[in-house]
DNA sequence: CTTGACTCTTGATTCAGGTCAAGGGTTTAC
DNA sequence: GTAAACCCTTGACCTGAATCAAGAGTCAAG
């Protein structure tokens, strides 16, 4: 298979294939005598990988270390494990943060008529105020 | 006062502020003689306004729009509580997003023995697969 | 008067995760 | 046999929100 190929598969751009390569994401595939790049099944399962694990929220340089987490007959397992359970946390936390803050947006859009003098409007003045203090 | 007290006192960086007023998100202000920056009160009140802001997950890009909105007596109130909405229903999206996110983390961990070989790990098997189907 | 803390400007750099362009070689279909 | 579609490399650029560096001027305390 050539990069178009497996870009198309995968659902990424050729760009992209690229520089996952250059960022030790995927192994240097085979070259054909042209210099063409070409791949097997393992590059697209490879490359599957790499965009589930994006779409959970993990960075590239965490899939590096899955990626070499994954064929470590020791601790692979556990690894894996652990980082998907810090991974979690870290999704946790910021939903918790994005709660903070719709609650805060929700109280400042309830309290605002809409109209009326700017003076009065609670979202300005809550902006302006001094520093808010935290609501879980 | 100097630009290195409103600094401390708003919580951010000289540098911070010198690239607000570059990105017209505070006005000039005065300067002393020696070219000094000078500020007044007012200065503060609006810095904390962008530093509120930010926290509630506005850009600075709509925060120049607020801040505009903010002195324009026709459409200020009206307006305010438009953007705030619209950041709103953002974060609902985002947090939703999340949620998915949040799921799809909790189901692999919940199947993982956490030993055992790598062949066998839900999480490295679900990630190397085909396209996850999505679920709310 | 000097030392240290402060401030000025301009311009470069950072982070992540790519994307794009230029200038060239290769393969495939007709 | 040629045109379209593909691929190669190198290196620059993008976003957003700052942060830092260099080199120079200023201010306050002792």
């Amino acid at each position: 298979m050539r990069i178009g190929t497996v870009a198309r598969e995968c659902g990424v751009s050729i760009d992209t294939i690229r520089y996952y390569e250059r960022e030790g994401l995927l192994p240097p595939p085979r070259r054909r005598p042209s210099g063409y790049r070409e791949y097997g099944e393992g590059a697209v399962k490879q490359l599957r990988f790499i965009r589930h694990a994006k779409e959970l929220g993990f960075t590239l340089e965490d899939i590096r270390e899955l990626l070499s987490l994954s064929s470590d007959r020791e601790q692979g397992v556990q690894g894996v494990k652990q980082r998907a359970e810090t991974r979690l946390a870290m999704v946790e936390e910021r939903m918790a943060q994005l709660r903070r803050v719709r609650n805060g947006l929700k109280q400042l859009i309830a309290n605002c008529p809409g109209h009326g003098p700017l003076e009065e409007c609670p979202i300005l003045r809550a902006l302006s105020g001094p520093d808010v203090e935290k609501h879980a």
